[in-house]
DNA sequence: CTATACTTGAAAAAGATTACTATTTGAGAA
DNA sequence: TTCTCAAATAGTAATCTTTTTCAAGTATAG
């Protein structure tokens, strides 16, 4: 939490930005609700706990600089409106996530694995691969 | 393209819909447009070169449809629009795609490779894989 | 031929996201 | 600390994609 601020603050004096209670607030509600994958909406609806005065379009704003800055990470469960989840830096691209198209549960897959074919994809196309956004559909055990 | 006509009047047919010449010809612009990720706007216009009278909804409600019935996939890069394209039957799921970061192209992966670590997911999470959306993002060969 | 369920076009509505604008504020300089 | 100014914010309007609504049209089984 402290290391995730501190990234922060860093990245946005590089680029001349401001670390503001907005921001601040804002990181602190996706890292406290790691897994959750929560929409902009819900996260508007948690920083104003904290932060009553603050306006949905700044949630919409802060979202985008978090991402641009590589500290979140946006998912697309094709519902109609973005999520978002923290970066931790132990992973240096996202990991995937199961989708149960019964229970519409979402699974985060810690198994990477995909070294193999992003080498063979690499030289076969001649494409530098940075980062990759995978996921797989089907039925969770629960829903078998 | 014949064949998959005939998939299309088959599957309405099993649910009670018609095959109508609107939906003939959206799925004439897909067909013919392989490899083009038209988004529902560009596939509109198309359309309305040999069916004047469709409406945007018309449009709308064929892709729709056409996914569904697994007759189309619908892919999402981030730029605010579906876009879709046909499903050839040699492939049980759809393949990959990578996204220059810099040129924005789109290239299609013919590689699959993805077997060993499905399976190995399905083993260690208990879920039952039956489709993957997987997206590479990075620099083109052009772009380098 | 006719009843009925399915489709359609046009327009309105919804929902997510972005743009605009006047005002406020964080943080470095003095 | 106080001052200064670019950067950020709240609130709202605008935009853009997609869905819904509804009256009218159409195919098809019987």
């Amino acid at each position: 939490m402290v290391e995730t601020m501190e990234r922060l603050k860093e990245r946005l004096k590089e680029k001349g930005s401001k670390l503001t209670p907005q921001r601040r607030e804002t990181l602190k509600v996706i890292v406290e609700n790691q897994g959750e994958h929560l929409n902009t909406e819900e996260i508007y609806e948690l920083v104003r706990k904290d932060c009553p005065e603050i306006g949905l379009a700044t949630v919409y704003r802060t979202l985008q600089l978090l991402e641009e800055m590589d500290i979140v990470s946006r998912i697309n469960l094709d519902d109609g409106c973005s999520r978002y989840e923290i970066k931790t830096d132990d992973e240096d691209h996202q990991h995937h996530h199961l989708i149960c198209q019964k229970c519409n549960k979402i699974i985060e897959v810690k198994i990477d694995l995909l070294e193999e074919l992003e080498r063979e994809i690499e030289k076969e196309y001649d494409f530098d691969i940075k980062d990759h956004k995978v996921k797989f559909f089907g039925t969770c055990s629960e829903c078998k």
